[in-house]
DNA sequence: GTGGTCTAGACCACG
DNA sequence: GTGGTCTAGACCACC
């Protein structure tokens, strides 16, 4: 349930909740309900200001995900499920996309793009074997 | 010669500057010589700061890739070519990778990231088609 | 008798439980006598949260429309209908000046509000049709 | 170009200052360029916090109102006038929505809501009396 | 107990 | 100079 926290990462904090809970919202770990642990409860099990959790639920009711039910904490949204599954690759497609301009801008060609990738994929499995092993 | 600057690609501008020489030197249209333009021709016919533009510069005389020549503005070095050519890929990799690490993160898995790396393959050929035409 | 609580309306749950005491009283639906459920009760039925319910009835007696008996409950007072048919326009005056005080300061004019003001009726009258029916 | 803020509102400042921008650019006070003044400014001028500053314009760049410039501050987006017009009825819309339900559901009729309506803007006007006098 | 707002002040990247 | 992030701690309304 406790995201992994990288502060030195590049990529904000309350952004690394954020994308943790869409996460663990297209994932089916965070169910249809109240399960999000409370601000003061994540600030307290993550080292962090209890400011900054909130500024990650707070843009996560923005985006729908979450919403606040007085007094009883936050709760996943029914529509969370289907946006967090669309998401996730909009998110991955959108980085993609920009880099691989970058590329064509430059004319590396489509199949030195694929090796990349695969080099890529091959060196990201070999630290996380598929689970099935 | 003039860089493509996009400021709001999440990229910091002086890096656009940065990766587009090295790119150019890597292409060949910049060759061992002085042909750099000056921060202050560059900065205004980019209307960029020119601060920014000489933090390019300042980081690409770190890189070994322009060198100052005493009253006579930037050249790119010797050694900036071969430099260059062996950075295109891994200037490519780096960015790959840290898109490729997200989308392992949320679960994407390779033959789905395959499908994006060839649908956006073929949406930039269709605005750009193959040079032989 | 049951309140129709909406707990995103923005107005505090308490706040909608005493208004729809008070049109009930307005309306002879509740009269002057020990009508109003228990503290537990109402809370049961409506899964509220008792303390919540607790407060709207203190309000309620603060204001005069309902009285405590002793070992029996909370009961309508006899001054309360009179009070309620009084409130009635006044409550929706309330809120409707919040409303149009904001539109005065987006300088929205008059004949703009009318129209928002029709248009708002016609689609409540459309789905409640008129009880002549 | 400073916003009215009362803090003694109920609605939040970040939330004033929010809609004071919105209002501003529906008005064409505020056009598509860099016109708002930098969160130190702004809150130097109105005596608030940065950082509640910061919260309201962060909000108006997720509603795509304004845009960050990196080193230059906050513009208008180009999108920004449309957005905001058709804003300004549908927040009052919304409003307006919610005070009319309630009336109906407590039988106040048309009749009484175009009275009270009318009794309002009487009021307002009488305020504000139309600047062409 | 819950989330929400506001203030204060430090630090960073960028131009 | 600009905005962005994070921490710290106070206060509030609501449940």
């Amino acid at each position: 349930m406790l995201p992994h926290i990288d502060p030195a990462s590049g990529i904000p904090i309350y952004e690394q909740i954020v994308r943790h809970v869409k996460f663990s919202v297209a994932n089916g770990t965070l169910r249809v309900d109240e399960q999000v642990p409370s601000v003061r409860e994540m600030a307290i099990s993550t080292a962090l200001n209890p400011n900054t959790v909130a500024r990650a639920y707070r843009e996560l009711q923005n985006d729908g995900i979450l919403i606040a039910i007085r007094g009883m904490g936050l709760a996943v949204t029914p529509a969370a499920p289907q946006l967090c599954r669309k998401l996730r690759l909009d998110l991955i497609r959108e980085r993609l996309r920009s880099v691989l301009q970058e590329a064509a801008q430059y004319q590396v060609d489509a199949d030195e793009i694929r090796q990349l990738v695969e080099s890529e994929l091959k060196k990201l499995n070999s630290r996380k074997p598929p689970s099935g092993t």
